[in-house]
DNA sequence: AATTTCATGTAATTCGTTACATGATTCC
DNA sequence: GGAATCATGTAACGAATTACATGAAATT
C-alpha cells in the first residue's frame, strides 16, 4: 500500500546503494549532501524505512551480523545498519529511468539531479529540458497574470512578483547551461555494472564548467 | 481549535481587507497576485472560510444582502461573498504586527511581504531583518557542511549545492537593497486608519528603486 | 557523575490534496 | 442545446511534523 513519497524513498534508495548506513546518519546525509532544500524528520524517516523493509529492498543488519568480532572494534556502535537488497538495486535503476511528469516539479527535480552521477545521458537530458519546459510555462503564467494585474497592485506586491520571476529566469539560464555541457560531450555512463566508486573524472570541473575554453 | 495554518488565514484576511470577494475569486488572486510560491486548492479553502466565519472574522454575504435591487445587474452573480468583520480586521491587525521566527520561513516571509503595502515600518523592518539572518544562518551552516564534506561529493551533487547556495545568496542581497531602501525614507503608513486605496505614491518605483538619485 | 550526542521509535496532529458530487451562467 | 467556465462543497486519503518515550555511548 501507498507511495511512500516518492522523493524520500528514492533518496534513500540512492544514499544507500552508495554505501550501507543506519537512520540516524541517513537522515543527517538528506539533509545536508542531498537536502539543501528538503528536511525530514525521524518520524518520517523510520517507518519508511520500515516499508522499504518490508517490500524487500533493503535489509537491516544489526553490526554483529555481517561481522561478529569486528563490530566492537568500529568507531560507533551502529545499531541498525540498513543494506540495499539486490531487488532494491533493480527497483532503484527503474526509478532512475523514468523520466515523467513529477520528475520536473521543484523538490522532485532536485532529487533527480542529485543522482545525476547515477543517471543515463539519455535521461539527464530528458530531465534537464523537462525542468526547462515546466519553468518556461510557469514564467508564461506569471508574465500574463503580471499584464493583466499589474496596475491593481501595489509596489510591494509588484516587487514580490518581479522577484519571483526573476528568480524563475535565473533557473532557466542555468539549466540551460547545463544542457549546453550535456550536449557537448559528457560521457554516457549507463547506470549499470561498474561499480559506481569509478565517478566519471573525464571532465574535472562542476557539470556547468566548459572548461578553460 | 486549531491554527488553520496561519498562512492562508493570513492572506485570505489580507485579499478581504482590500475588497470582498467570494471564495472562487479569492483562489484565484491566491494563486496569481499573491501566489507566485504557493496555490491552494479548494478542499483547503472552502472549510478554511467556513472556520473564519465561526471565529467571527468574516461574515457571509449573498448578492442580495446589500442591496437587493442592484444585485442582478452587477456583472455576474456572486453567490457568497465574504466580508471582513470589525473583529477580523483587528485579528488581521494583530498578525500583521507580530513579527516572530516563523515570520521568516520561505512561504510565511513571502506571504508577510506581499502585504508590506499594510504594514507600519517598524514591522517591515525587523520581518526583513530577520529573514536576512535566517538566510544567513543557513548560508553558513551550507559553508560548513560543504567544506566538510566537498571531496566526497559527485559533480552534479556539488553543482546543485553551489546553485542552492547562489540562490540564498542572491536573496540576501535582494534583501539588502530592500533593507537599504527601507532605511533611506518610505514614509511610516501605520496599517490603521485612513482607507486603504490611499496606496503609498510617495515613492512612484518599485521598493527596490533607490529613484534617479 | 552529568551532559551531550547518538540512536530508534510511536501516537497524535496538522496541513493540504484528489476525487467526487452538484449545479448555475455564459458563450457559441 | 451543448461546452466551457464559474461556483461551492465533502469525504477519503496522503505526506510529513511535533511531541513524546526510551536508552546507549561519548565527552567533560
Amino acid at each position: 500500500m501507498s507511495k511512500r513519497s516518492g522523493i524520500l524513498e528514492f533518496a534513500v534508495l540512492g544514499l544507500l546503494r552508495e554505501s550501507p548506513m543506519h537512520g540516524y546518519e541517513l537522515r543527517k546525509r538528506l539533509n545536508t549532501s542531498l537536502g539543501v532544500f528538503r528536511a525530514f524528520s525521524y518520524g518520517t524517516l523510520y517507518p519508511c524505512l520500515k516499508t522499504l523493509v518490508t517490500q524487500g529492498w533493503l535489509i537491516e543488519e544489526t553490526a554483529a551480523d555481517t561481522d561478529p568480532s569486528a563490530a566492537p572494534l568500529a568507531g560507533r556502535r551502529a545499531k541498525i545498519v540498513y543494506r540495499l537488497t539486490a531487488a532494491g538495486k533493480e527497483h532503484f535503476e527503474e526509478l532512475l529511468a523514468h523520466s515523467g511528469p513529477d520528475a520536473w516539479e521543484d523538490e522532485h527535480f532536485a532529487a533527480r539531479f542529485a543522482f545525476f552521477g547515477q543517471t543515463s545521458k539519455d535521461v539527464r537530458m530528458r530531465v534537464l529540458e523537462g525542468r526547462r519546459s515546466r519553468l518556461e510555462e510557469r514564467l508564461e503564467k506569471m508574465r500574463a497574470s503580471l499584464a493583466r494585474t499589474r496596475e491593481r497592485l501595489d509596489d510591494y506586491t509588484l516587487e514580490l512578483q518581479r522577484h519571483g520571476m526573476e528568480s524563475v529566469e535565473r533557473e532557466v539560464r542555468w539549466l540551460n547551461e547545463l544542457i549546453e555541457t550535456e550536449r557537448a560531450g559528457r560521457s554516457e555512463r549507463p547506470a549499470t555494472g561498474r561499480d559506481h566508486n569509478d565517478n566519471n573524472q573525464e571532465n574535472g570541473g562542476r557539470p556547468g564548467d566548459r572548461g578553460t575554453a
